[in-house]
RNA sequence: GUCCCCGUCGUCUAGCCUGGCCUAGGACAUCGCCCUUUCACGGCGGUAACACGGGUUCAAAUCCCGUCGGGGACGCCA
């Protein structure tokens, strides 16, 4: 652990802080960086501040808001402390901004810049070249900016970065350690906008530091950002926090997942509908970037709180391995509750990461039979089907060891829930190495069999398996038309319990329809 | 273009700091076999990686240099 920092002293609490800016959906990367910082702050008794990074009047929109608490609350919906622990708004705070700019101001390490801003927004991909200041505003004197200030001229506030000596500005970071630069590299950025409004590199250190965050812990796209704040920290004299700079999370193609480009796959809601436990959820995410390394894999969240550290996460970037045809790379997901539409539709098995999905399977395969039950209970009534509780828990235990997803609930135990089953075809009620006719015979004696028997599982077991001997067909080959007739698909969990909860009702009449389906095939097939 | 970061099976990773225990371990996915009334679960096994080139060393996935490849940042966005 790397210790020694005055604000982990045992006198001061260790902080951290979650700050998402409210221009689009939570996405998985985010997501990811919100309970590493979650689980760090637990794990070392400290808090956790989550505050909303909303200076980008143009860019933010309230939908934005409610679609990341929506995300963050489904994420720490199973835990028994809070998500957060102090909540702020930067917009709330642009007062303190402005005196932090203006007191560097005061020490003569930031200036006026009078010079337009760049109108449009077209020349921010590639072809940058290496601005790093305009030499006339970095050089005018104090009385001339103060003279034209005054005299109502607009102005940016920039940092006056060193731009002599061979200066360099360094932090050592607690996943890619000792970091270095030039100063000269670095350019006079912007602390204030002409409007007055303050900018997110300054605005972010100037709550830092109020706020008395210990350790900044966010995505490897602000490591080059740090020399900046290392220098905003500097001048304002405070101590720097800790960084932690977290490897991204790309898509299949190398890229930084991006809401845009990737769809509603990177969207922490597209996991929620689509039935992923949030528990499973967070236990795939810590997997990416950062390992117990004991080769556990499957975690509860107790025991991620219980053995996370900086120490474990990796450098290299990781990928999230979905697949991309999930959305056409053209089409815009324009707002969250217009892409919550589309998740649905577009969120299938095949679009999320295999392993992700194995987790969600070996998470559901842990939880009780009441637990279980209970969370697919609403799903399955959200779909039209009347169940009641006890039902679900009669059925559940058959699906529980079959199910990836909390939505596949739908698919795997339907035919508990309707009244009618859906057509299917008749030919699937012929049993292997056997005719219509060894069907028809099964059918037939199974429903005077079954008329008697009580349906219990052993008993059932036993006059099934007497049944076939007397019919000289094997096991499976009695099973089969049965299950057929009962399920409307030879896929489908043990036939002893299904028929025990199915009932000696419903069973009768289901076989019953399968032996007419047998002797009058419907007409269109 | 400038600066920064990264590079172990298809994917997530262990091992790297403190060279030898690495004929490189685990997991997912995939393939095969077993279990079995179907499906699934479970069990067993297979295919599969140290980006490349130079050093240093008795010995390099591990240390050094270079090359190549990938990513990120460079905005009066965050």
């Amino acid at each position: 652990m790397p210790e020694s920092h005055p604000s982990t002293s045992p006198k001061s609490k260790l902080r951290v802080r979650f700050a998402p800016s409210p221009t689009g959906f939570l996405h998985v990367g985010s997501a990811r960086t919100f309970i590493f910082n979650w689980l760090y702050a637990r794990h070392n008794g400290g808090n956790m501040i989550l505050r909303l990074d909303d200076t980008d009047v143009e860019r933010n929109t309230q939908a934005s808001v409610d679609s990341i608490f929506e995300g963050l609350k489904w994420l720490s919906s199973g835990w028994d402390t809070p998500g957060w622990d102090e909540l702020y708004k930067q917009s709330e705070r642009i007062d303190l901004h402005r005196r932090t700019a203006w007191t560097i101001f005061e020490k003569g390490l930031a200036y006026r810049d009078f010079t337009p801003a760049h109108t449009g927004d077209a020349e921010k991909s590639g072809s940058q070249g290496t601005w790093l200041f305009n030499p006339g505003a970095r050089e005018l004197s104090r009385a001339e900016s103060d003279r034209r200030a005054a005299a109502g001229e607009p102005f940016a506030l920039r940092f006056r970065v060193p731009r002599e000596g061979g200066q360099v500005v360094q932090f050592t970071d607690a996943v890619y350690g000792e970091q270095v630069k030039f100063a000269t590299d670095i350019e006079d950025f912007a602390l204030l906008r002409s409007d007055g409004m303050p900018t997110y590199h300054l605005a972010s250190c100037a709550d830092d530091a109020d706020l008395r965050i210990s350790h900044i812990i966010r995505g490897q796209d602000h490591l080059t950002n740090t020399f900046k704040h290392i220098l905003i920290f500097e001048a304002t004299g405070v101590t720097p926090p800790q960084f932690a700079h977290l490897p991204l999370l790309v898509a299949p193609d190398g890229t930084k997942l991006s809401k845009r480009r990737h769809g509603p796959v990177v969207s922490v809601t597209t996991y929620r509908d689509a039935g992923f436990l949030s528990e499973a959820f967070i236990n795939f995410l810590c997997l990416l970037g950062w390992s117990p390394k004991d080769n556990r894999e499957n975690m509860s969240l107790p025991e991620l709180i219980e053995c996370f550290s900086l120490e474990g996460i990796n450098r290299s970037n990781a990928v999230v391995n979905f697949k991309e045809s999930a959305a056409p790379p053209d089409v815009v997901i324009p707002t969250p509750s217009e892409a919550q539409g589309r998740n649905l539709l577009l969120a299938s098995e095949e679009t999320f990461d295999p392993k992700a999905l194995w987790l969600n399977a070996e998470h559901i395969r842990g939880l009780s039979v009441e637990d279980l039950s209970a969370r697919l209970l609403p799903i399955v009534r959200a779909a039209g089907f009347n169940v009641t509780p006890e039902k679900m828990q009669q059925v559940t235990p058959l699906i529980r060891e079959r199910i990836k997803l909390l939505r596949d609930v739908l698919t795997a135990a339907d035919f508990f829930f309707v009244d009618q089953l859906p057509p299917y075809d008749p030919a699937e009620l012929i049993p292997q190495k056997g005719d219509a006719a060894m069907a028809m015979n099964v059918l037939t004696r199974a429903r005077e069999v079954l008329a008697k028997v009580e349906f219990k599982h052993d008993p059932l077991d036993q006059a099934l398996r007497a049944a076939a001997q007397e019919l000289g067909v094997k096991a499976g080959q009695m099973f089969q038309p049965i299950r057929v007739a009962v399920c409307g698909r030879k896929n489908a969990p043990p036939l002893f319990e299904t028929l025990e909860v199915l009932g000696r009702e419903t069973t009768l009449a289901r076989i019953e329809q399968a032996a007419e389906k047998m002797q009058w095939p419907a007409p269109s097939s």
